[in-house]
RNA sequence: GGGCGCUUAGCUCAGUUGGUUAGAGCGCUUCGUUUACACCGAAGAGGGCGGGGGUUCGAGUCCCUCAGCGCCCACCA
């Protein structure tokens, strides 16, 4: 099969997807006794929209999958998705603009679910189109019933271990969500906000107190200053009277205290913040809940119960300020915690949650996160900041209707949990009873309503992807540490940590042995000129790989290296599309001398431009190589490029140009052996971050001779030793430097490159020197066009000075 | 407040363990149809690597320091 004149992407990659999918091209051999390489990717979670920061970092995985696949690793690269879940019940309340609560649970469900599906769809044809090199057989999701199953033997065995536990406590609530989260789905946002002065009263004095929270005035249950602060050291222990509600609360000394901020006294409501819960603890001080699970007052603030938090501010200061109680106001610049799904600030409610220990462990939690091998390795560092300032156990309960429950029920008598057996995997509690007696004779049980937080789940991944506990699966189960988890940065402290937790407790080993951890992809727009000049955003992935090529996209998410942020610019795809175009048409050239081509054991004789670019080959596989394996594929694609177009396709082809085209001459087998090298190898070499065209290529010149069905099955390049040629390489800088300097003079004057020159002179009065430009002489003469070439000792009157090189002199004679 | 990262041509980025005149793509200038390619080729212009100090024969490359940007974490009455 040969090349065809013009290489169209738009045809070609489609093409080529079904022939990897007819062929089983990406298919983990089950049976197979090589080396495994198991990739744990994302299961994306549901969005809405897919951006270019999916491909980003999906790229990179498949970089990696692609790289082992062709060193002979028996590679296992499944996606999965995340279905369950707040994220997508979010989406679907956003679309049918309707609450959950007001869809009721099962209508709700059933519509998560049709969501669910669709968006999944939506990823796995860009996943394809992409040309992602997974095994489909292998997708998972996260609310099928196997990974529920999983899911819920989890919960079970982390009871068992005694590693999960059940409280009431104050928890992290969100009100617009409703339901309590965890600290990892916190996150910070500014905003304005009003830093009011209120009158406390001691004595029937005025005792001044600042609050961004006047609302909280009915939970105020003590008020804290610092022990060393002098304006109040005779009062402490004293009561104050809370404005408009009236409770008497004590005024205690505690160095949290900052005497700096406000007038350095701080009312302690249950509760505002962390701090007072805190003290709330330590100093055993009345629960008076203000907020409710729905964000509004309760009773307990009387005139203002029913009212939402925001309303219920405003209403309280008014009524302080008509009361006179409200001494003056601030603006300041607040940070507040919100629910990083919906950006509301969190409230800290007391509720009844299930929580997995994670404190007690923080030093396992670290050494585990040193025992992995983060890339770039200052990743590390954001788990292990991350893990050192956990300040509460991971809340898994989440008052919502998406997503794994509980598999348990609560007897009605002693409350006591009743886990559901593992045979009865997995089970919805609201469904069904446990059709046994609880250990105190009862037989009736309430079910657990919850459902788990969706890291629950996805923190098994890894088991997921081991097929754990699935006998139709793999012979034996896998536990051990697999290959390599990819991911971006912002879920270290959830997915990463999460799945290390699990991992630790339920195997007592690591998830991964690697963690290859991506940038984001950034829009242009945030830094000016770039998107004034090409006008509006980044265009969606699919339109990108249509407009250009999934290669091309490909090309642009290997153009910064793992870890870092990489703005999007379609510039850097065009010049992956325009890589593409070169590779084709260095192919097309070398078709015609190489198609019926195949090297035989012995190297023929090589000339110096061989020698010098057969040499650069085997420094580019071997650098190459090494840089993979430390997951530098940005590295590795700016060499071969740099190898690719400046150094074969502008130099070294022209050097060999002259010998191709004549045909049977004592130069063309060197020519033919050095192209046909250089060519495949690069094709190869190119193949993981480019796999349409490469393959393309590959089918069309050389697997006829390698016998193997697809380029991406075939073995990654190793280096010849004996090709490994020092003093050729150097000598190779002096050719394209002669080369230079002709190109030089035409361009000065005007000429054409094809311009005949009638001869060149090369002197230099060293021995050896003059020996190699001698072998070199044709392939100077076919790069420079020039007629003869003279190699002397030394100089002559009379010629036109192009270049000194050390001691070569290179003349023009006779123009 | 703590941590991490970044700061190299107009733009987006490379610059290995410190070593000759600092690189690429895009953009810009001039020139050019050479039996692969105008999605091309050639020749150029353009930066002295955020500021300051230091180590060294020699530093974008190591050390100190300052500044700006970004991210993470903490605080957030």
């Amino acid at each position: 099969m040969g090349l065809t004149k013009r290489y169209n992407p738009h045809t070609i990659e489609p093409q080529l997807q079904s022939m990897w999918r007819d062929s089983m091209t990406y298919y983990f051999n089950q049976k197979q006794s090589e080396e495994t390489y198991i990739i744990d990717t994302p299961p994306p979670t549901v969005s809405g929209h897919l951006h270019l920061g999916h491909v980003y970092s999906y790229s990179h995985a498949d970089f990696f999958a692609r790289f082992w696949r062709m060193n002979g690793r028996n590679v296992l690269y499944p996606m999965g998705f995340d279905d369950n879940g707040l994220p997508t019940e979010r989406l679907v309340e956003r679309r049918l603009k309707m609450s959950a609560r007001d869809m009721g649970r099962s209508e709700f469900i059933k519509q998560c679910q049709k969501v669910s599906v669709e968006a999944e769809i939506e990823y796995e044809t860009l996943w394809k189109r992409l040309a992602l090199s997974v095994d489909w057989r292998f997708t998972y999701r996260t609310i099928d019933d196997d990974v529920r199953r999983i899911s819920q033997l989890s919960f079970i065995d982390l009871f068992k271990k005694n590693l999960i536990y059940r409280k009431r406590a104050p928890t992290i609530w969100c009100p617009e969500c409703r339901t309590a989260i965890s600290q990892a789905d916190v996150s910070d946002m500014s905003r304005e906000s009003e830093f009011v002065t209120l009158s406390f009263e001691l004595d029937g004095h005025s005792f001044p107190i600042a609050t961004t929270r006047p609302e909280l005035l009915p939970a105020c249950v003590a008020v804290f200053v610092n022990p060393d602060d002098e304006r109040y050291g005779d009062m402490i222990g004293r009561m104050l009277r809370v404005p408009l509600f009236g409770q008497q609360v004590k005024i205690i000394a505690d160095p949290a205290a900052d005497p700096e901020v406000g007038t350095g006294a701080v009312m302690c409501c249950t509760f505002g913040d962390t701090m007072d819960v805190a003290w709330w603890r330590t100093y055993d001080l009345n629960l008076i809940e203000a907020i409710s699970s729905d964000g509004t007052m309760t009773d307990s603030a009387g005139e203002f119960a029913g009212m939402d938090i925001t309303t219920a501010r405003r209403s309280i200061k008014e009524k302080l300020i008509g009361a006179g109680l409200l001494d003056h106001k601030i603006s300041i610049e607040q940070n507040v915690r919100v629910h990083e799904r919906c950006d509301t600030p969190v409230e800290y409610i007391v509720t009844s949650q299930w929580f997995v220990r994670i404190l007690e462990n923080k030093e396992k939690f670290l050494e585990n996160g040193r025992q992995v091998d983060w890339y770039p390795a200052h990743m590390k560092n954001r788990y292990a900041q991350w893990v050192e300032n956990l300040s509460w156990d991971w809340c898994i309960s989440r008052q919502r209707y998406y997503g794994v429950t509980f598999p348990i029920w609560y007897c009605t008598e002693c409350e006591e949990v009743m886990l559901a057996l593992e045979s009865e995997l997995p089970v919805d509690p609201v469904e069904s009873q446990p059709g046994r007696n609880c250990s105190c004779g009862n037989d009736s049980f309430t079910p657990d309503r919850d459902i788990m937080d969706t890291w629950a789940t996805s923190s098994l991944t890894p088991q997921l992807v081991g097929r754990w506990l699935q006998k139709s699966g793999f012979d034996g189960q896998i536990f051990e540490p697999i290959s390599i988890r990819t991911q971006a940065h912002e879920i270290i402290r959830t997915w990463a940590f999460y799945t290390i937790v699990k991992s630790q407790y339920h195997f007592n080993s690591l998830p991964w042995k690697t963690a290859a951890i991506s940038g984001w992809a950034l829009s242009p727009s945030g830094s000016g000129k770039i998107s004034k000049s090409k006008g509006g955003g980044p265009l969606p992935p699919m339109e990108m790989i249509e407009r250009y090529s999934a290669d091309a996209v490909r090309y642009w998410a290997a153009s910064t290296s793992l870890g870092k942020d990489a703005i999007i610019s379609q510039e850097r795809v065009q010049a992956g599309a325009k890589l593409v175009n070169k590779l084709w048409n260095v192919s097309r050239f070398a078709q015609r001398f190489i198609a019926e081509y195949q090297p035989g054991k012995k190297i023929p004789e090589l000339s110096p431009a061989d020698r010098w670019i057969l040499s650069g080959l085997q420094e580019v596989i071997e650098q190459a190589t090494e840089n993979f394996r430390t997951f530098d594929y940005a590295t590795v694609k700016s060499m071969l490029e740099i190898f690719f177009w400046n150094e074969l396709a502008d130099n070294y082809l022209e050097m060999a140009k002259q010998r191709l085209y004549e045909g049977e001459n004592p130069g063309f087998d060197g020519a033919r052996f050095a192209l046909f090298q250089a060519l495949l190898n690069i094709i190869k070499l190119f193949a993981p971050f480019l796999p349409h065209v490469t393959e393309q290529i590959y089918q069309g010149l050389f697997s006829r001779g390698e016998h193997f069905k697809s380029i991406h099955l075939s073995p990654w390049p190793e280096k010849e030793p004996v090709l490994i040629d020092p003093s050729a390489q150097e000598f190779g800088q002096v050719l394209t430097q002669i080369a230079t300097a002709v190109r030089r003079y035409k361009s000065d004057n005007g000429l054409s490159l094809g311009f005949e020159l009638n001869a060149l002179q090369l002197a230099t009065p060293d021995t050896d020197f003059r020996d190699l430009l001698g072998q070199a002489q044709r392939d100077i003469a076919s790069i420079t066009r020039v007629k003869s070439i003279n190699i002397d000792t030394k100089t002559y009157p009379n010629l036109t000075e192009l270049e000194t090189i050390g001691s070569l002199h290179i003349n023009l004679v006779g123009e």
